[in-house]
DNA sequence: GAGATAGCTTTATGTCATAAAGAAATAATC
DNA sequence: GATTATTTCTTTATGACATAAAGCTATCTC
């Protein structure tokens, strides 16, 4: 029989996540009476990296928010990975579970993807955890739970639905970590991402004078597309990645319609198999 | 006039970056010679990193490669951000600039994108980097440039292109992130990630036994999806991903040919260069 | 009360990036 | 050929971090 390293730790954080004792009374046990909850420390920690963006999370300054030391926190959690599984499946609790849309699936997967667009952009944080192993807690199953419930109206069979309902999931969040990460960098250097660019942009002139005949494509597509910029008070990479999203996922929406429409030559799975 | 902050810095970075000064005999200069080359300490860097992942890439486990002590490179190289910048821009050399395909620009896209999926699985590290202000290095935007050129014989507008491709890169890199991030995961538990998941799986079980009602659509769907291992030897959770990619991918494309036979009403606007 | 136990703090360890200062090597200048 | 300026590289120091270990303190059961 195999053992699996660490399992003991798996168990603990398994009955945090999806712990239902909240509510039960506590048994009276010895000991001092312990002054904070697992749900106070979570959300102090989701407060912290709301504000101040998951590098400024460590277990000193989330301590500090509930007046303790950072050690003080390992009496109610193994260690920082942990509370940092917790914060992930917590805060997805605010992904909508029953979007408008009706029998259409394609206007409620819409509206639903939407709504997780936005979402990312309040925790922008939630898309610096790594997805290594999957955190399995309530509420990200609830909101997998829903997407799939959602596309599962579009008639797509089996074994293509998951993959595609993750596949969009990969696509929302790759789009939604650039706005991200060009919102949390000023903070760090002081200098916003728009004047970054046009700085880094005067260099690159100055610096490869031939840009457009190394790069005939790209240079032509850039004359292309006219200078207009819709909302000024708006950072340009933050419109650009907003049209990325709404275009990328009618493109996407769209194959699933001819999906939908015409199923594909192969049973199932697609695609000719990998080289390698 | 603004003052950009950090834009000394940014020369520093950009004329590494594209430096062309690596063929000239250096004149001779006062003072001791250099014994590493920015190549050298690069490519050392990408190496360690390809071998033992992101977090362990120091600054002192890449001079003990090159036996020096880790601060002999801050001779060379400003800090450990633009070296990585640096190995992020020289490993994109590696992706191919005219895959097969001719006129055909499904067939090339899909070749180029499971090249990319393959580039990105041979080096897992480079999806871990933040993306949060582009590199803009020469061989980010060579790698651009082939997919905007494989793209543009699709007749896609300009303004919907750059944000199609962009959608495209976003989709890949967050499925190949998925399977590199797994992939790191064992080496530093000792613990298998088929393994890991067949342990949280029972522990899942354990913990909500009410599973199947609360999570209806998942539970129907993953019985649906009769057990379906192709290859035994390849990691499940592998095996799972490569199939979201090949799936993924051919309705993304699915979505594009409609779009090229049906342009929509009219999606927004344009903007100055690319994003990343 | 007297233990026992659990929460919390203090202290210590090891890792990291990198600043500061010094040692050593090498070219230009006298 | 000695001196000086300049550059590479090492040593040492600093401060942030996660977390182990040990001790203090409050609160329970007996």
């Amino acid at each position: 029989m195999v053992v699996f390293v660490g399992q003991g730790d798996a168990r603990r954080s398994m009955t945090l996540l999806w712990r239902a004792d909240r509510t039960e009374p506590a048994p009276a046990r010895p000991g001092r009476r312990p002054g904070l909850t697992i749900d106070e420390i979570v959300d102090a920690a989701i407060a912290l990296a709301d504000a101040r963006g998951m590098a400024a999370l460590s277990m000193n300054a989330v301590g500090e928010r509930l007046g303790r030391t950072g050690m003080a926190l390992y009496t109610y959690v193994p260690g920082k990975a942990e509370l940092v599984d917790l914060m992930y499946d917590r805060v997805l609790a605010e992904v909508p579970t029953d979007p408008p849309g009706g029998d259409d699936w394609r206007a409620t997967l819409t509206t639903w993807s939407e709504s997780l667009w936005e979402f990312y952009l309040r925790h922008p944080w939630m898309l610096q955890i790594s997805h290594a192993r999957a955190v399995l807690g309530p509420n990200e199953y609830t909101m997998l739970e829903t997407v799939v419930r959602i596309l599962s109206g579009s008639g797509l069979p089996a074994p293509v639905l998951m993959r595609v309902v993750n596949s969009l999931l990969h696509f929302v969040r790759g789009v939604a970590r650039t706005i991200a990460e060009t919102r949390q960098a000023p903070g760090v250097t002081g200098v916003s991402d728009d004047q970054w660019w046009y700085a880094r942009s005067a260099l690159l002139d100055e610096v490869t004078p031939d840009f457009a005949e190394r790069f005939p494509t790209i240079s032509r597509l850039a004359e292309e597309r006219a200078f207009e910029m819709a909302d000024e008070s708006v950072p340009y990479l933050e419109q650009e990645a907003r049209e990325t999203f709404h275009i990328g996922l009618s493109v996407f929406l769209d194959g699933i319609e001819t999906r939908v429409r015409r199923p594909p030559a192969g049973p199932g799975p697609a695609g000719p198999p990998t080289g390698r």
